[in-house]
Order: structure tokens, then sequence, then C-alpha cells
RNA sequence: GCCGAAGUGGCGGAAUUGGCAGACGCGCACGACUCAAAAUCGUGUGGUCUUUCGACCAUGUGGGUUCGACUCCCACCUUCGGCACCA
């Protein structure tokens, strides 16, 4: 007897397949479109992890399923080479970032051609090559053309152990995403993306993809965070009328505004506190509130604290005029760093007020009642304008709309909205990565190198010594001619953001060789949008939404025809191991590699789809690879059992009795299956029903139609083929086809035989199961309620009591309600 | 504080539209095969009580709607995730 070797079976498959080239995009342009895109891994020296493979495993059968179902599938694979690892190697142990990456992409790509994934190699791509970045340079030019990349002077995130900047997304809790150091401030020059001027088409994309999580979308929409309000311009008499301009949600309060609050960095304040008697104090508490990290200013717990200006502001529509304040609570990235204080109805202003004895003003009054005074507590509910002039009376939510449209009259304001959202800083004062194609020239100042002269090529000569830029040590590099005017210049030296290589990938696989632009819009039209994008829920605002806006940035410029780049996301889980995520530092890995050398690749992503549906965690369970790995085992030996079965196939004859309960459990199992993988991505319930079928099989008489049997042995290696694709080819083909079991199109169901002829149903007494009851489905309610009424225990049950009435739920229950 | 997701046997999980809770797998127990072990195959397996028949309890907690609730409604508890002085 033959046992299953799941190493021979594997590579001798992988090895056939590289051969014929079956995993090559099917070009028959008659068939369906499907894309299916799993997030491109970093080559990092640790090769795949289990996250990797369950993400891969995913995309795979979701692959493989739509092939059999006779779409046309783009199921292509890259590597995002770019980053900072690769360049701490150089520093740390002296090797070259280039080589160090293209030996770990080469790894990495063995580790995943040894799971056995369907991917279109002919279409790999790697962000760090020329001919890849030369078309990321490409498309920065384009968002310069088009005004949305610009360079200005500002407060960023700097992190001292990357030695870098960062964008907002990629600071967490004040700390870098991806080294855990505290993020400090520092004022440089710096290139931004405009992805501003896209919040709202962003926000309302959103809208338009029902086929993505609901917390993704949430994330999305708290990040961008947009505000409706207005925008309240107050004028400051001791320094001719300059104006102030606040933004408020509640332009309704505007009669309450007792104060004014600027932030500490506000550009007005130096001006106001200037020749104040307590000035130099005033300056002592500037600077300290500066020295304090945004973390510590930002924390919902802090202190407010706050000084008097001395300087007034005027109201623009009462006249008369409030005190100023600096306060450590106001940001300066935020509206317009300047905020106008109404005590009565803001909880912020309420505690500011008391502390520091500032008035308080009641100019909302709940509609059932007066409010109480003093104020315990400040009044945010809705109600009617009291104290407001001309607005007395009028409903809140009605003044929010008067008011703003009476400061637009006086050129004094108006509505406005504020986002969140900033800017996108993309410099990165680091070497491994895509370079700025920008060179500076002192008459022409910024001048976009000509898209014909790209790629900007990273050099060579470069020194790493962990204490700068290195592209800055590259004479040959910093050292070019004005594009403008042939004169001296000098290159710009930071490096893009690595977020930006990712954010247009998933076009470049439609048209992965294209040596002129960076796609074909033809191509395009041809496989976009991606129809199912897996990945990390850890992406869901960085990756996901730079994404989102580059797409649309590129359906502006005609270059794309969708807006959104992802029809469907699945967030995977992530993979546990007693409960925590596995890391290094937790010492609770396990290695994807050693499992396929002892099991197979096959177990392995059986287990992986298997243990959990994939947008939940999953819990690794050694035992649950053994099951997995016994499960396939079984099913090789029971096919093997039946060789002979194949050689001379007998006619199926389904008619009755074992025969036609398995045949009925092929066509079950076919629907489940089909379902569950096509439309609910439930591949562990689906692989469940495969099991199913297999012990049917099993359990099946030696003495029962054997042409039954054979269909039944089919139909299971079919249906496992997604799953395991090695194993069903191996067996596929010692049933003696001489085809690959994944050129099969996919079975259909016979309605018919999910049809039983006899249903067994319950037979409860006000709702407790007492018996069991086997009727014809063809059965009426009548008949089932008198043969529920007539079984014996339901008689011995009933005794003493009077039927009050009858459920009968057809094919299913029998509900006798009695007292 | 606000928003979101989730709480089901010893474990991972199933129950798709309000209709027999615990499919499938793991683990465990017993048995077959074996000199023995591994592998394999078979049987059983939510809890309590009961010799059996069976009865009762049970899907985080407490209420409600319903003939019937893991599923719907209300309140609460716990865990995880996101946002958080955002004006």
């Amino acid at each position: 007897m033959q046992t299953y070797q799941a190493k021979e079976i594997e590579a001798k498959w992988q090895r056939v397949w590289a051969e014929a080239g079956v995993h090559r995009t099917d070009p028959d342009a008659t068939k369906t479109k499907f894309y299916t895109l799993e997030q491109f891994p970093y080559p990092s020296g640790e090769g795949m992890h289990m996250g990797h493979v369950r993400v891969y495993s995913i995309g795979d059968v979701i692959a493989r399923f739509k092939r059999m179902n006779g779409y046309r599938v783009l199921h292509p694979m890259g590597v995002d080479a770019f980053g900072m690892p690769a360049e701490n190697a150089a520093i740390e142990r002296g090797v070259n970032p280039r080589d160090w990456t293209l030996n770990n992409m080469k790894k990495f790509r063995e580790e995943q051609e040894r799971l056995g994934i369907s991917y279109d190699w002919d279409r790999y791509l790697a962000t760090c090559l020329p001919d890849y970045y030369r078309f990321t340079q490409w498309l920065f030019l384009l968002f310069y053309e088009r005004g949305l990349a610009y360079r200005k002077k500002a407060s960023v995130n700097w992190c001292p152990d990357c030695a870098t900047v960062l964008a907002n997304e990629q600071v967490e809790n004040g700390k870098c995403w991806r080294c855990d150091a505290e993020v400090t401030k520092k004022e440089l020059e710096q290139w931004f993306l405009k992805i501003t001027d896209y919040a709202d088409r962003l926000l309302e994309g959103l809208d338009r993809l029902p086929r993505w999580p609901e917390r993704v979308k949430t994330m999305q929409r708290n990040w961008i965070g947009r505000s409706e309000g207005a925008k309240v311009t107050f004028t400051l008499p001791e320094l001719n009328d300059e104006p102030v301009t606040v933004f408020t949600t509640r332009p309704d309060t505007l009669y309450g505004v007792t104060y004014l609050v600027l932030a500490p960095e506000h550009p007005l304040v130096e001006r106001l506190i200037a020749g104040k008697e307590k000035e130099e104090e005033l300056r002592a508490f500037i600077e300290q509130m500066k020295k304090e990290s945004e973390i510590e200013r930002t924390a919902a717990d802090a202190e407010k604290v706050g000084m008097d200006t001395g300087a007034v502001a005027r109201h623009p529509l009462t006249g008369e005029t409030v005190p100023v304040w600096i306060a450590n609570y106001v940001l300066m990235d935020y509206g317009t760093g300047a905020v106008m204080g109404v005590p009565a109805h803001d909880e912020r202003d309420f505690q500011f007020a008391r502390k520091y004895g500032l008035p308080i003003r009641h100019v909302i009054q709940p509609r059932d009642g007066e409010l109480e005074n003093p104020l315990a507590e400040a009044y945010t509910g809705e109600g009617v304008l009291i104290n407001s002039g001309p607005f007395d009376g009028m409903d809140n939510r009605e003044a929010i709309r008067a008011i703003s449209d009476q400061l637009a009259e006086k050129e004094a304001g108006g509505p406005a909205v504020t986002y969140r959202l900033r800017d996108w800083l993309i410099s990165r004062q680091r070497y491994w990565g895509c370079p700025i194609p920008i060179v500076y020239c002192d008459g022409c100042g910024a001048v976009p190198v000509p898209k014909e002269e790209l790629p900007v090529l990273l050099p060579e000569d470069v020194t790493f010594d962990g204490k700068r830029n290195p592209l800055t040590t590259s004479e040959s590099f910093v050292q070019t001619t004005c594009p403008s005017c042939g004169g001296p210049a000098r290159r710009e030296t930071d490096t893009m953001d690595t977020f930006i290589d990712s954010s247009w990938y998933f076009f470049r696989y439609a048209d992965a060789k294209n040596d002129r632009l960076p796609f074909d819009p033809e191509r395009i039209r041809e496989w976009l949008p991606v129809d199912e994008y897996i990945g990390g829920i850890e992406h869901a605002v960085l990756h996901l939404l730079y994404s989102r806006f580059f797409t649309k940035v590129l359906y502006d410029a005609g270059l794309v025809h969708v807006d959104e780049p992802f029809t469907s996301l699945l967030t995977q889980g992530m993979v546990l191991r007693d409960g925590a995520k596995m890391s290094k530092s937790k010492g609770n890995t396990v290695s994807p590699l050693e499992i396929i050398e002892r099991y197979g690749a096959d177990t392995a992503r059986l287990f992986i789809l298997f243990a959990a549906p994939p947008e939940r965690d999953l819990e690794w369970s050694d035992s649950g690879v053994e099951g997995c790995y016994r499960f396939l085992g079984r099913v090789f030996r029971t096919v093997m059992r039946h060789e002979e079965l194949f050689r001379n196939r007998p006619e199926a004859r389904p008619e009755k009795g074992p025969a036609r309960d398995l045949y009925r459990r092929i066509h079950r199992t076919i629907k489940k299956v089909t379902e569950d993988v096509g439309e609910r991505y439930h591949f562990n319930t689906a692989i469940s029903a495969i099991m199913e079928l297999m012990n049917a099989i099993n359990e099946y008489p030696e003495d029962a139609d054997r042409g039954t049997l054979a269909d039944a042995l089919e139909t299971g290696v079919i249906l496992l083929a997604p799953f395991a694709p090695h194993l069903a080819e191996e067996l596929w083909h010692a049933m003696g086809h001489e085809t690959s079991v994944h050129e099969q199109p996919w079975p259909s169901y016979d309605p018919e035989m999910l049809v039983e002829e006899e249903v067994e149903m319950a037979v409860q007494i006000n709702g407790r199961v007492r018996d069991k009851l086997v009727v014809p489905v063809t059965a009426d309610r009548e008949t089932v309620e008198q043969l529920a009424l007539n079984q014996e225990r339901i008689k011995n049950h009933l005794s003493g009591k009077t039927v009050r009435k009858v459920i009968v739920v057809p094919k299913k229950l029998v509900n006798i309600v009695a007292n």
C-alpha cells in the first residue's frame, strides 16, 4: 500500500506546473475577468511567516475556484522591496542594500513557490528595481504637474532612531510605527502630496464600497475627520484691526463667546505679546509649552493651562471686545490654530473658564425649561437662542446656518469645513527608496527632471555611516546640471516614502513589462478594479488610504477608468499562538518552512484555512495540523484503495439505497462548498463539508453501486483542488485523467437531488423536543400534526393537558402548545 | 469618554432567513490490529441527576418580544481594536 508522500508529490507537480506554465494569465478575452490580489510582502531577511501563508492560501483558493468556474483570473505577486532594513544591514554589516534585498527576494520567492500558490510569475515586480521606480518617479512628476506635489517648510514628525521624517499616518500614539521610538518635531522644508484636496472624495468613495469591512471604513472616516462648522474672523484693535480667524462647529453659540485662545505657535502671538507688561512671563510660558511633546500636550487628561496675553479681540457681530489667551490645549495644526471660548456650551471651555475665572454667558436655552445659574456643567444640547441679539428665539440648528450666512455677508467668515487629515509628508532622509526626481538650481529654483531622463538612479558611491542621509555623500549624484538652464545644480537627496511605491503597484501588474509608461490605460481597462484584495488590518488607514488617493488622482489624469481600486476587501486576522501574535521577541513563532518540510504545503494550507474563518484571528495548533495531515492521508489512501475502479469505470446507478444516499451527499456537498467558497469565503465550513463527504465514502458499503462511489471520489478530489492543489492533482492523475484537475470545470449540482424524500422532524411540546418523526416531504400540515399527536411519547406527555395550539414548520418541526 | 467587533463544550470552531445548540476537527476514554510501540481502523464523548426509561440545566449576565431566541429588542459585564483637549 502506497503512503501519502507529500514532499515528493508537491515537488513533482510544482515542477510540472512551472514547465507547462499553467499559471500564466489566461489570454482568452471572451471570459469574464477576475483580479484577485494579496498584499505584496516586504522581503525581510527572515523570510515567510505564518501570516504570509494565511494571506496567500486565502488568495489561492479564490483564484483557483474562480478559474474552475470559468473566469479569466489575474493573480500576480511581487515585492515591496524598498525600505529601511536593507539600509540598516548596510550600516551594520557593510553589505550593499541592493544585493541584500535581491538575495532576500530570491529566498522569499522560493518559499512562496513551495507553497504552490498559482501566481503568474511573469508579472512579478519589485519596487526597488529601476524598471519599476522610474515610473514611481514618473507618477511623482504627474502629481507635481497637477499641483499635487509641493514643498513647504513645516513642523514635521521626526523619528530619531530612523533618522528620518514620518507622515502623520506613520505616528502611532506619538511613536514611530516601525521602531516604536518617541517621535519629535522638527522644522524642515519637505515634500508633501496634497491628499487634503481629496478629503471629501475619499470620504464619499467609502459609501460606494459595500464589500469593505465596516471597521476599515470607520477608521478611514475617523482619520479624515471631517468637521462642519464656520470660520469666524475677529479683529485685534491694537494691531490695526489685524484679523484673527477661529474655526467652530457651533457658530450658533457665537454670542456666548467670552474669550479667544491661540495656540502657542500661532503666528500672531509674537506681535501680540511684544511690549506687554508680562512679556517675559508670557515668553517663558510659551517656550515651556512648545517644549512639551505632542503626546503630553494632547493627552486627554492633561491639565489645561493658559495665560492672558493682555490683548483683546473684537467680536464681528456684537463689536464687543473679549480677552485673548494662549493655552496648551489649542493645537496649531488643527483648524486655524485659534478657538473661541464659549464656556456655557462647551465642556472644555467651561473647565478653562472656571479655572481662570472667565465669564460664562448662556446663549442656548433647552426647549423644556431654564438653565440653572450658575451652571454646574456646560450645556451642549439643542435648544433655542437667547442673549443673541437678532437671533433670539431661533432654533439653534437653524441658527448655525443663519449666523454663518450673516458672517459671510459681513465678510467676517462663513460656513467652513475642517479636516483632521493633513497633507502627506513623503520626503525621507534615507538611501534605500525611490529618489525624488527634482533638481535645485540657483537660477531656476526647484526643477523637475524631464520624464524622458528617468529614472534618476540610486548611486553606488555612497557612505553608510548611520550619521547622515547616504545620498548626500555621493558627489556623482548630488552634482548635476539644471534641466532648464544647463547650469550647475544639486539633486534632491531625499527619497520617497515607501508607501508611494505600494500606492500604484496593483495597476502595474496589469501591464508589468511596459517600458514606456507606468501602464497602458487599455490594460487597466482590461483588469481593474481589483475584484478581491486580501491583506491585514494594519493598513486600514495607511496603504489603503494612500492607494485610494493615488487612484483618484490617476482617474482625474485620465490614466485609469476607476476611481476606487479595490471593489472588495478581505482583512485576514492574525495568526496567534498561545493567544499572542507570533513574534520573534515572544519566541512563539512557527516556521512555515518547517511545517512544509514535515507535512507538506497542502497540510499547511488546509490547516490555516480550516482553523478559523479568514477575517478572524487564528490560534495555531500543532495537533490541529496533525489532524489535517491525517485527513489528507486518509483521502490519499481512500482514493488509492479504489484505484482499480477507474481502470474500468462502471456507469453510476444511484437509483436506490446507499447509492442514492451517497449521490445526494455528493450534490449537497457541491452546493455547500460552492456557496461557502464562492459567496461567503467561509473556507473552514467548506473543508468540513468535504470531510463529511469523505467520511460518507468510507462508510459506503462494499456491495453498493461502484459507479456512484467513483463519482463521489472524483467529485471529492475536484472540490479539494483549491485547498490542497498538489494532492488533488496527484489523485486526479491516479484516477487515469490526463489533464490537470485545476482545468476541470467546477461541478454543478442538481437541485432536485437536494430534496430528500423523507425528513426527520422534531416534535416539541411547549418548545422542548420530546420526540422525532420521520415523514415523507410531501406530507401536508394536517397529516404531520395528526402523526405527531399520535406518537406514544407525545400522548404520554400530553396526558392531563389540553392542546391549545399546534405549530407545524414544514420539514423542520412540530410544536405543540399545551397546558 | 466616543465608535466598532466579539463572548457557544476541555480546545479551534459550526448553526446562512427566529425553528432539533455543539456540524467538522483537535483532545480525551475504551476497543481492534501488534510480542510491543507507532501508524491505522472502530466506539463513545456539553454538564448534573438517574440501574434503565429518562429528567433537568446549558450559547457572558439580567430582563423583554415570541408557540419557539446563539439569532430580534433593552440594560449591564468582560475582552479586543480604532479614535480621543479636533474646537
